[in-house]
DNA sequence: TTAATATTTGAACATTTATTAAAATGTTTA
DNA sequence: TAAACATTTTAATAAATGTTCAAATATTAA
């Protein structure tokens, strides 16, 4: 096992980064601990669990920016949208921290 | 080992996603890497290091956030001041992402 | 005590991100 | 096809961050 960070490139930095803002947010992050059990989920499912109040609309703009990263991934079954964790992996952010 | 993520309470969640806020930004993060090698280190060394440019002010500013969030650590010897990483777990975050 | 060096602070401004509400899209059911 | 439901999109605004520069502070050396 490497713990060294060395190689890490400028680009790849910057990417980190990205995905870093993505999920630097308490809904967005409990967004990943639901998932996190209970993948897939729809939209207003998500809206139900997630503790402080959460509109749909900006629910549907969380999963949005983190689709978009390559946080989440998303599967259409009738008129539901799931989500789910692309990467498990990202989750052990939960112990770093 | 435990991979479960559901007792993370609210404030935590708030905690995390502050620190996470902290560091989620390039420079901030090959500050991370830098330090992660070449522990304790000096402001203008850490300018120096750093690859895309960085003016001393602006590295004061990054450095005192992250001080502020307990990412970072401080020591001032004469008229320099050396920072560390405060908890070097958090350098696990690369291998998260 | 003045000058030089290292770092921090503060204010101004630009840029990004978060939030809300309304309208639009797409899918199923009556 | 029209109504109902689930989600997305857009646009407007509010709030948070990032950046720069100039001035302030603190320490050492002349």
């Amino acid at each position: 096992m490497n713990t060294n960070t060395t190689d890490i490139t400028r680009d790849q930095m910057e990417h980190a980064a990205k995905v870093l803002k993505t999920i630097a947010h308490p809904v967005k992050l409990e967004i990943l601990q639901i998932l996190a059990e209970n993948e897939p989920m729809d939209v207003s499912s998500l809206c139900g669990h997630v503790g402080m109040g959460c509109q749909i609309s900006m629910m549907s703009h969380h999963l949005a920016k983190m689709k978009d990263y390559g946080v989440l991934s998303s599967e259409k079954r009738g008129k539901q949208v799931f989500y789910s964790i692309a990467n498990r992996n990202l989750l052990n952010i939960f112990h770093c921290i």
